[in-house]
DNA sequence: AAAACCAATCGTATATTTACGATTAACTAT
DNA sequence: ATAGTTAATCGTAAATATACGATTGGTTTT
């Protein structure tokens, strides 16, 4: 039973860094978490103007990490300004460490 | 001059961080590297025989993991010892530990 | 109310990823 | 030489990812 457990925790946590590595596995992805993390907070305008892809494919990007938790939304109408996750940041970071021991 | 080197050598550090998140951006990779990295080198055969998917997927995830330099085979007649290319893994744990900061 | 602005979503095309079974290649052992 | 073993590769199908322009939905400003 405990070893059960402990598969399924080690599944889980294994689709979870799987998850925020495939938010990561994308130079766009990484230039935008870089943004937010060394420059605080951003709306999506300054990373369009930035970023050079087009504004839609921007917002695909955004949107990916939103859904991998790494980044948040708040609207500031009428721009939208976004922010790392520090919780799933940590998350994030204490897997990757734990990972490469 | 210099910023654009230092441009350059910082994409080039994100495209190779990419490289890596994309590497790690799948379940059957990561067990793969936990059991290399855990339990030492092990054969393809000794990977097929616990992993649930075709050995023929299992060959195409070892070569992704190859070609992100996460791991190396050695031919020890008739079958392939991998193991994890200590160089790169130790590479990726900086980048990803400097990326979280 | 109308015009302007910002960012998400839609529709679409192309490329990549993932999985499998079948086959092939390379080597060992008989 | 032949048979057997091991793992890579081929061919293929289905799903997912990436990019773009165009459109839409909210919100603000005029």
């Amino acid at each position: 039973m405990k070893v059960l457990t402990e598969q399924k925790f080690s599944a889980n946590s294994q689709e979870e860094m799987a998850k925020f590595a495939k938010a990561l596995a994308h130079p766009t992805r990484l230039e935008i978490l870089r943004l937010l993390s060394t420059q605080s907070c951003c709306f999506t305008g300054d990373l369009v103007e930035v970023l050079p892809i087009a504004q839609s494919t921007v917002s695909q990007h955004l949107k990916e990490l939103k859904n991998a938790g790494l980044i948040q939304g708040e609207i500031d109408a009428p721009k939208i300004k976004y922010c790392i996750n520090q919780e799933n940041w940590r998350k994030a970071k204490l897997l990757f460490a734990a990972f490469f021991e």
